[in-house]
DNA sequence: CTGATTTTTTGATAAATGTCAAAGGAAAAG
DNA sequence: CTTTTCCTTTGACATTTATCAAAAAATCAG
């Protein structure tokens, strides 16, 4: 695959934060793989170990697991963000999480692996590694006090408010397990406005 | 203050995951700053914002906010734990969140000026940030999984289990807001088993 | 276009949790 | 020791949300 076809648009929404020298991003792409993806595509099955994070260039991913036997979707990640099940990547201990493709996407995926002997060979995609785990931690406070506290309605009109595309995008059985609350809950929500 | 004073379990806790150079050690040492509070001393006031990173060598305390008239507990942190409030140290907007101790306590406080300053110079120092946040998350998953889907009674029991310590050192009603639950539920809850 | 499949809505009812008020208990202060 | 304050429990009732079943609507495959 040729250098120039590697244009990876993450480096420019990160640009603005995280300075990355042009050394450590050539070392950077060097271990990412982009690959096509059909909707439905499954990244991470069920009992494996996800050891890849993935960049998703174009698409969307949603993360889930299975409880009492039914589908909890924990996480949606859209264009320009990365996916990966946090706590196996991290620990290397399996966990339940599967993370499926919803729409045909364009994904970058890179091994955990190799991209920690960067983390020790540069120090800027440390600092790259670190932005991005601590706005995914922001995200999470977000989330959390969502749940922690508000009626599913609040939640809803606040999903509404701050990601529509969202539900343009994905059907509303997903949506309202993200939320937190079954499907019949949130199509009546949705009646009453 | 001597620098032999300056001790803090903290590096011995992080050893096994991250190595820190004497230098770095001493560099980070340098800018933090040992104190004693007082049960009830609040670390970050409303209307602060929160610029600073603690270390809690000795104590507890917990993060909170006010929600129509009522206080909701974020989070507890203990012994060997930072706490800060994420959203306002990097985001640097203001948010409602206040930091209290719960115990007297022993304190480190370190700028998060300051901090980001030694990021820049110490690899090894963004690597422990990196660690620390992560850390962060992988927790946050799992109090998120929590609150996404399992009944009260599951939360608490995990709690129990998970956190026994934790319950003979706080009270109920502060621990029934932080599972997401009035002190009646937990009450009731607890006078089940 | 048409039948099959999936998604969404609606209804009836049950379970979980919240709210308000008050009573008991425990801990702190004098 | 006694009083005051704070913490916890209990009761009655309201509200929110879940569950189960079925109908309606939308999407997909041929």
């Amino acid at each position: 695959m040729l250098k120039t076809e590697k244009k990876v648009s993450f480096f420019d929404s990160v640009s603005p934060f995280v300075k990355v020298s042009p050394q450590s991003k050539s070392a950077l792409l060097s271990v990412m793989v982009k690959e096509h993806f059909p909707k439905g595509h499954v990244l991470v099955p069920l009992g494996n170990i996800c050891r890849h994070v993935y960049y998703i260039e174009k698409g969307l991913s949603r993360t889930f697991y299975i409880k009492d036997g039914k589908e909890i979707t924990e996480n949606f990640c859209i264009e320009n963000t990365f996916t990966c099940s946090m706590p196996a990547s991290i620990t290397n201990i399996p966990d339940n999480r599967q993370i499926e493709l919803l729409e045909a996407s364009i994904i970058w995926s890179m091994s955990y692996t190799e991209l920690e002997k960067l983390y020790d060979d540069y120090h800027d995609i440390e600092r790259l590694g670190r932005f991005v785990v601590t706005n995914e931690l922001v995200g999470m406070h977000q989330r959390l006090s969502d749940l922690q506290f508000r009626s599913a309605e609040e939640r809803y009109n606040n999903l509404v408010q701050n990601n529509p595309t969202l539900l343009q995008r994905v059907s509303l059985g997903l949506i309202s397990s993200y939320l937190g609350i079954t499907q019949e809950t949130l199509s009546r929500i949705r009646s009453k406005n």
